[in-house]
DNA sequence: GCGTTTTATGGTAGCGCTGTCATTATTCTT
DNA sequence: AAGAATAATGACAGCGCTACCATAAAACGC
């Protein structure tokens, strides 16, 4: 009665052999419907299809993997969940993969290099077909890493850099700079900045110095900045700002880093009665939807991070191989006028 | 020169085997190195690891999965990473794998059951140690898996029901009747819900249900409700509002299934310059930041997303096998009084 | 000091699947 | 109608690792 399994196993969970041997094929034929490859006359496939369903049977995607020398796992490395920025990304590449074999296995970095790499390591143990992360900038090993696998790559949200097979993102430089030219045109002067703990966020670094450098070019200077400790986030906004007026009052401008921490400074506005835009312009990045449904709709730059996540999966599927050229795809951005700076 | 690998192999790509040799021992001492499993002599540690790092050894888990029938994946199958509640249980599950050898692997499932039962199967495939996922409803199909898998499993959320193994989260009926109670208390009568399409959101409708029921217990009903169609987001919260009071000027106070759309409302009563509280009472539901960092914070029920995800990776973690009796863990809500209802 | 336990290591046989190479019908050429 | 191409299936080895059992050496007990 008794199989003779090793012992380990679990009960009677049924195998690719027990389907060929109840539909009365050959192991690989019943291989070949599984993975809808190869010449297959239409009335086997309903024989092993009908074993399947009758079996239940799932197949053991670690055995197919181990045999094949290949698995159909995207790893997605991203620095955090909380904010929403990944989440959306998430939604893009989950988009590009869905009606395709592949599926994303994801871990969270917490903006952490180092954390980056040990998860990089524990995932290529599973040989993904593709890696994606976030940023240009990894640690040496991962870097090594990530040149010498088998597997595709590629690097989100940002393009200032070399990437090691494709980019896909925007020039956040650019995104600050730009920010900087469009608030000196509508008459701003006195510019703050409030911030976060920053470490390892590299993309609001990258926006924070294209401010300055466009503030440097029309002869303007940040006149204050604060930086929050810790993460960012809503009620962060709000303080920095508090903190920031209290030692430069003088300020008609201040470019938050991200729109949640913006709407943190439009609520301190709200609070102690400061008119938002002729007293105090406020300046955000991501173009969330909370920003612009308030009545006064925040002023900040549309980063496309769905059409991000979307794009690269997309060209991650093109080929299995590398190509010899790196690609970069620049996804751009919008400003969003908005009504608060 | 070449090895008598397949060749499908990659070149040089170093196994156990190689480290093995490098190291002068057998395989199998060289995978008790790698597993940190057993009996080893500290000298003969030392030099596994060395020739691992020598060679830049990388496990591969299918073939060790395969091997001994088992992995260190955990299936983590959520609703949706936009709402911002599955973020935060994600991250609590990460804090408890961190300092494991698990690694979760997520899945999105649009609050889909189908979908849910499409990924739950693809997950199997690599034999988890544990799955999770939202609910505790299922296809009959995904309870079938569920329920005859060699794995752990927790249903996170709602505990409202007959879970499969354990079941963590907060009941949803009680927290929709615990508002209805605390809003009737603080003197409102003229009751509005301004929901969204429901379809897939069982804890939105079960918290409908316990406000429905905590209205007719004091003899009073919903005086208007309406339901925006396609997702909940902050600006559905506004148009809802808006069109919920059109039809019925004389509310006192509005439902909404979430703090995003409670938000919304809140924009709108500024838009239309309706005094928050006094004329209008708003009530959201999870307790988000952005909410209380406003001057008028939110009124709203904090869920406890983040301690549902981390109990329920602990417990999972406590044993292999599944025990006799199922485990349902309450982890309850709080009430915020907040400024707004 | 002789069994007994404990510590440290190794040999071997698969885990369940797929790549490679054959083999046998079946259809297509000219 | 004979050879060539194509469609459909199968035999078998081996992917890289670990469970299982065995062995040898060291430590222990009284």
């Amino acid at each position: 009665m008794s199989r003779k399994r090793n012992a380990h196993r679990s009960p009677d969970m049924p195998t690719l052999v027990d389907v060929a041997r109840l539909a009365g094929v050959s192991e690989i034929t019943a291989s070949r419907v599984v993975r809808a490859q190869g010449p297959i006359a239409d009335a086997t496939r309903a024989r092993v299809l009908n074993a399947i369903e009758k079996l239940g049977y799932i197949p053991n995607r670690a055995a197919g993997s181990l045999a094949s020398a290949g698995s159909t796992l995207m790893s997605v490395l991203l620095p955090s969940l909380s904010n929403i920025v990944f989440p959306d990304v998430l939604r893009g590449i989950h988009t590009a993969l869905t009606e395709t074999a592949f599926q994303p296995v994801i871990g969270v970095t917490d903006y952490d290099p180092l954390i980056e790499e040990r998860i990089l390591v524990s995932f290529l143990a599973w040989q993904p077909a593709a890696v994606i992360l976030a940023g240009l900038h990894h640690t040496p090993t991962a870097r090594r890493h990530l040149e010498h696998g088998r597997f595709r790559v590629a690097e989100l949200m940002d393009i200032d850099g070399d990437p090691v097979d494709i980019a896909v993102g925007m020039s956040h430089r650019q995104a600050g700079y730009d920010t900087g030219q469009h608030l000196i045109q509508r008459g701003y002067r006195r510019f703050g900045y409030a911030g976060h703990s920053v470490v390892f966020d590299d993309r609001a670094t990258a926006r924070y110095e294209g401010l300055r450098a466009s503030l440097q070019e029309a002869g303007l200077s940040l006149v204050a900045e604060h930086r929050h400790p810790g993460p960012s986030s809503t009620m962060a906004g709000r303080d920095s700002l508090e903190i920031l007026l209290a030692t430069e009052p003088g300020l008609d401008v201040v470019v938050f880093p991200n729109d949640d921490m913006a709407m943190g400074g439009i609520f301190h506005c709200m609070h102690t009665g400061i008119t938002v835009r002729e007293q105090l312009g406020i300046f955000g990045f991501n173009g969330l939807d909370i920003g612009q449904a308030m009545s006064m709709p925040l002023s900040t730059i549309l980063s496309k991070r769905f059409l991000i996540g979307k794009t690269a999966a997309e060209k991650l599927l093109e080929s299995r191989e590398r190509p010899l050229e790196k690609t970069i795809i620049n996804t751009g951005f919008d400003i969003i006028e908005g009504a608060t700076a």
